[in-house]
DNA sequence: CGTAATTTTGACTCCGCTCAATTGGCGTGG
DNA sequence: CCACGCCAATTGAGCGGAGTCAAAATTACG
């Protein structure tokens, strides 16, 4: 159920993060969810000029902070994350979660500075896309200026996504529809499309579907009552999709 | 209160529409706040060749539809417009308001295709920005590149303040909320800071908040009754902003 | 001017929240 | 290894905010 991807250690004694590894997009298990998609085979090797280092998030740690100067584009390449913004009044609102091949930190490029935080949730490696360097390249290389065209669009469609689930959607839609989406990601990815252990707390996935973390415990277990998941903690198994998948139906 | 902004009309008897107009974005009162921003004076020739022309867009209209083939982004010259996305089962979910120099339909650059409709509001006129040819002019000028990534990153961050509202807020929160952010816009560009008229129904706004018409209409009448604003149909007059940001404060 | 659409308002309901107590899991240190 | 403490998760009881249903008022528009 883990992401075990060797990594080459970096050298000890090195300098502190971003560390260098050896990296090669074209043998990464994510290149077509990431950047390097439709870049062609000669191209990408410059590309792997670009995706120059690596960097290691414990679980807990930030990646970047609201309010931190942008200067890079971060994939994930093994682990977890949320994304989270910050209201005047010290609300916390998160706003995705994020697994292997999903890009953080676009939000950034206006303004040159990070917009909102983004959070490891499990011990996390990510590739550092340095944006001055992806832009610069995008110039000469079309496929790779459509492609970060195409993921910033896809980050707006998902979040429509997320506003549909929040202002249309009853607590029980948008627990149904979380779940389906967690399960074609992994899916996505290789893994089961119907085990998986969670990785955020109760209130994350609250603070995500708009709902209280009570809500979501009672939630799980109903779904449980009515036999479409089993739970038990961060584990959950989906034992009926279709079933799942009738509750947004009926309204 | 209204655009009114003198329009060249279209030679009698030409193509349908898009229409060909005499365009200076130079002249453009949304200079600053549309894809010209910072695109240097002898750039921007060229730059107005790419919007090569106007269209209209009759209040109730679709200026594009969910599915219908991306071709180009939509920079809002006069009027106002809903967006809005559509799921499975028919729920029409508005996903935001857009005026003067806002930009529309970015969403389709990933997959080719709108993933959600723009409709008029009232009647209006939209510049049209063929995307094929902003990309290509990207890669040559490097100030319309990052202008581009910008207003994208600009729309995922307008869509977390979305999300922060219809997840983190209460209702009465999320109309001052509403209320302060178009007084803030129409203020941007030389409107009247606390006088304007709504051009959504109670329905479309609502779906925006995520609450239903009724609850709507009663909060602006609670707003009207402790004296925050004056409501009359589709007029309203704010009359003690600090009252409405003091709603946000009081969590 | 008449009809339809929108808005307002009221009465009642119920979904999700609040407050509170309990249970369970897990790491730490005795 | 077990006991302790901490945090996460579960569950219950009661409440309240927003929804639903319904009717009336107002406005827009052909």
């Amino acid at each position: 159920m883990q992401a075990t991807i060797a990594i080459k250690p970096a050298v000890a004694g090195t300098a502190p993060l971003p560390c260098k590894f050896e990296v090669s997009c074209a043998g990464c298990n994510f290149r077509e969810l990431c950047i390097p998609a439709d870049v062609c085979a000669e191209d990408l090797p410059q590309l792997e000029k670009v995706v120059f280092a690596r960097r290691r998030v414990r679980r807990g740690e930030a990646l970047f902070n609201a309010g931190d100067e942008f200067k890079a584009i971060y994939s994930v390449r093994s682990g977890f994350f949320k994304s989270s913004v910050t209201d005047g009044e010290g609300r916390e609102q998160v706003t995705g979660f994020f697994m292997g091949g999903e890009l953080l930190g676009m939000e950034g490029i206006g303004t040159g500075r990070y917009h909102g935080a983004a959070t490891a949730l499990e011990d996390s490696e990510v590739c550092v896309l340095p944006y001055a360097l992806i832009e610069e390249m995008a110039r000469e290389m079309p496929a790779l200026q459509h492609q970060l065209h195409a993921i910033l669009a896809r980050e707006i469609v998902r979040d429509h996504g997320v506003m549909m689930l929040l202002g249309s959607m009853r607590a029980e839609e948008r627990l149904a529809t979380f779940l389906l989406n967690l399960s074609k990601r992994f899916t996505a990815r290789g893994y089961s499309r119907s085990e998986f252990n969670l990785r955020m707390t109760r209130e994350e996935l609250g603070s995500y579907l708009g709902l209280k973390l009570e809500t979501v415990s009672r939630l799980f277990s109903a779904f449980q009552k009515e036999g479409l998941i089993e739970v038990q903690q961060k584990f959950v198994r989906i034992r009926d999709i279709a079933g799942l998948e009738r509750i947004l139906r009926e309204n």
